[in-house]
DNA sequence: ATTTTGAAAGAGTGGCAGTT
DNA sequence: AACTGCCACTCTTTCAAAAT
C-alpha cells in the first residue's frame, strides 16, 4: 500500500535535477538509490498484495471455515499471497488442478490467440495489453507459463499448454475430482461449507465441464483459481461459492473480491491505461477470467469477449465502491491529513482532479515559476524558450520521498521513487512516456513544445536531457521494446507525448484560462474551468 | 513519405440514486 | 451495508486531412 499512497501524493512532479558532480551526487544519494522492496522490482501489484495485511475476508473464512484447522488460515494468505510468494507452499495434492485443455477449449470462440489475450505481448501484435512490467515473478518461481507471459513461449502458445496440461490431469498421484466433491470433502471438514447438490456430482459435472477436472485430497482448502501454473490459488469455498452466482459478473465481482486485499482494491484499477493506479494484477485476473470460462460455458468469456468486459466493468464498479466508502469514512472519522499529504483518494480520485485539492502544493520550484530560484518571471504563453532551461537547472528539492536517478544517473535527474514505481505500472511504453511527460514538464512549456521542435511552427523542443532520460528510463522498464532512438517504439512513445501535448493545445484553444495559468501544476484539468 | 493537426469514438471514472 | 445502473465527465487512442 505504501506505493499506492506515496504514488498518489508524490507522483505529481518531484523532479529533480541536482547540480554538480553525478558522482557525488550518486554517493549522497545512495540510500535513496536502494529501492525499498515495494518499488524496487516493479511488482506494484506483488507488492501490494504481499505486504498488506490479511485479507478482512478472512473473516469470513472464519466463518465459513468453521473448524477448519489452524493452518489452513495460514494457507488462506494464498489469495493475496498465491502467486506472489512461495509456490510452495501448498502441497500439491492440497490443490486443484484444472485440466489446462480447458483453458484451450473455453477460447475456441476467440480469434485471437488467447495465449496472446491477456498477454498480448509481442512486439508485432501492437497489443495494449502487453503486461511485461506486471511479470512480478520471483525467481524462486522460474519461468512462468501463463498469458500474462510476453514471451514466445506464451506465443506459440496453446498447443504448449495442451501438451502440458495433458500430464497434469493424467497425473496419478492426485486424485481427480470435480469441484462438487470438493465441496463435499470441505463440508464434511466443517460446518460453514455451503452445501452442494449431491446430485451434480462428478456425472454431471464431467458432462458440463468434462475437462475441468480437479485434483484434490479429501482435506484439501484451496484450489488453484485458473490455470495452475499462474499460482494463484483460493479457498474452495469461495470458488464453489463463486460457482453459483448466477451470473459470471457476479462471480467475477465475489471472486475479486476475495482474491485482493481491500486495501489493494482500493488503490488500483482494472484498466491498463490507468494513469494514476496500478492495474490489478493481470495473473490473477487472466486466472478469474479463465476459471469464470469453465464455470459459465456458455458466456462469451473469451478475453475480448462481452460478458467478460461486463464483468471488468463490474469489477471496476466494485472498486468504486471500496474508493467511495473509503473516502466516506476518511472523511467521517477520521481521516487527519497532513498537510500537503492529500489522502490518497483525492489524488487518486482520478477524472476530476484539482491539484489543490487536499492541500498539497506542487514543488515550488515547478508549479510557481514566480517564485523559482532562478528568480525568473513565469513564462507565459510568449514566453522565450530560455525559460525552459532554467527549469531544468532547477534544484530545488521537494520531496518527503526516497528519490530515484531517472535515466542515466549522469544526468542527475531524480525523481520520486512513486513516479518510477507510476510509470512502470504502465503497460506499454507509450502510456508510461505519456504519463511520465506531464511530470517532467509543467503544462506552460508542453503546450508550447513538442519533443523535437519544429521551428517552421514556432514549436520548441523539450529540454533533450529530460526527453533522453525518458527514453533511457523507457528503455530500462520496457526491456522488450525496441526504445533505441529513431527505433519503432521510441517513435510510439513520441507520437504520444505529441499526442497528448496536442490534446493540451488544444484544450488551451478551447478554454484560454486553462490550467496551466493557474498555480498550481498538474494534468489537464478541462473541468476547472 | 512523414509529420502534424483536429475531431471523434471508446473506455474508464466519480457521484448519485435506487435496489437488494 | 452492499450492490447495481445511470449519467456526466475525462482521458486515450484512432483516423482522416492538411502540411511539410
Amino acid at each position: 500500500m505504501i506505493g499506492s499512497s506515496c504514488l498518489s501524493v508524490f507522483e505529481k512532479v518531484i523532479l529533480i535535477e541536482v547540480p554538480g558532480n553525478a558522482e557525488g551526487s550518486q554517493e549522497n544519494n545512495q540510500q535513496a538509490m536502494n529501492c525499498p522492496p515495494s518499488f524496487g522490482n516493479d511488482s506494484d501489484q506483488a507488492a501490494a498484495s504481499s505486504s498488506a495485511s490479511i485479507s478482512p475476508d478472512f473473516e469470513m473464512l472464519e466463518e465459513l471455515q468453521g473448524n477448519l484447522e489452524a493452518s489452513t488460515e495460514t494457507a488462506s494468505h494464498a489469495p493475496s499471497l498465491g502467486s506472489d510468494s512461495d509456490p510452495n507452499a501448498f502441497s500439491p495434492t492440497d490443490c486443484l488442478l484444472c485440466n489446462l485443455n480447458m483453458w484451450t477449449k473455453g477460447r475456441t470462440g476467440v480469434k485471437k490467440s488467447s495465449g496472446m489475450a491477456d498477454c498480448p505481448s509481442s512486439v508485432e501484435n501492437n497489443s495494449d495489453n502487453d503486461t511485461h512490467s506486471f511479470l512480478y515473478m520471483p525467481a524462486c518461481f522460474g519461468p512462468m507459463p501463463s498469458e500474462t507471459m510476453n514471451d514466445s513461449n506464451l506465443v506459440e502458445n496453446d498447443s504448449n499448454q495442451d501438451n502440458d496440461s495433458t500430464p497434469v490431469s493424467n497425473n496419478s498421484d492426485h486424485e481427480v475430482l470435480p469441484t462438487e466433491m470438493t465441496a463435499e470433502a470441505e463440508s464434511s471438514a466443517g460446518d460453514g461449507a455451503d452445501t452442494v447438490n449431491g446430485t451434480t456430482g462428478l456425472e454431471e459435472y464431467n458432462n458440463q465441464y468434462s475437462s475441468f477436472l480437479l485434483s484434490i485430497s479429501p482435506t484439501a482448502s484451496f484450489a488453484y483459481l485458473g490455470d495452475p501454473k499462474r499460482n494463484v490459488k483460493m479457498l474452495n469455498i469461495h470458488l464453489l461459492a463463486a460457482q453459483r452466482k448466477s451470473n459470471p459478473k457476479q462471480a467475477a465481482r465475489y471472486l475479486v473480491r476475495n482474491l485482493f486485499p481491500k486495501e489493494t482494491l482500493i488503490g488500483s484499477s482494472v484498466s491498463a491505461n490507468c494513469r494514476d493506479r496500478p492495474r490489478l494484477d493481470p495473473n490473477k485476473m487472466a486466472a478469474v477470467r479463465e476459471f469464470l470460462a469453465t464455470v459459465f460455458p456458455n458466456y462469451d468469456l473469451s478475453e475480448f469477449g462481452k460478458e467478460w468486459k461486463a464483468c471488468i466493468s463490474n469489477v471496476a464498479s466494485l472498486i468504486r465502491y471500496l474508493n467511495s466508502e473509503a473516502k466516506r469514512r476518511q472523511n467521517n472519522g477520521g481521516g487527519c491529513k497532513l498537510p500537503g499529504t492529500p489522502a490518497s483518494a483525492d489524488w487518486n480520485a482520478g477524472g476530476v482532479r484539482v491539484p489543490s485539492e487536499g492541500g498539497f502544493q506542487f514543488p515550488q520550484s515547478l508549479n510557481v515559476p514566480e517564485t523559482r530560484e532562478t528568480g525568473n518571471s513565469v513564462p507565459n504563453r510568449n514566453g522565450i524558450p530560455e525559460e525552459m532551461g532554467s527549469l531544468s537547472i532547477n534544484n530545488t528539492i521537494y520531496s518527503t520521498e526516497v528519490l530515484e536517478y531517472f535515466g542515466n544517473p549522469n544526468r542527475n535527474i531524480h525523481v520520486p521513487s512513486s513516479l518510477i514505481h507510476a510509470a512502470k505500472s504502465k503497460a506499454r511504453p507509450e502510456q508510461s512516456a505519456r504519463f511520465l511527460i506531464r511530470h517532467l514538464f509543467p503544462e506552460e512549456i508542453l503546450v508550447r513544445s513538442n519533443v523535437y521542435g519544429s521551428i517552421t511552427q514556432g514549436i520548441y523542443a523539450l529540454d533533450p536531457n529530460r526527453i533522453n532520460a525518458l527514453r533511457e528510463f523507457l528503455q530500462d522498464a520496457y526491456p522488450g521494446f525496441n526504445l533505441l532512438e529513431n527505433e519503432y517504439h521510441w517513435k510510439l512513445c513520441v507520437a504520444a507525448i505529441n499526442s497528448y501535448i496536442r490534446v493540451l493545445r488544444h484544450d488551451l484553444k478551447r478554454f484560454p484560462n486553462k490550467s496551466y495559468q493557474l498555480p498550481g501544476w498538474g494534468p489537464r484539468d478541462p473541468s476547472c474551468n
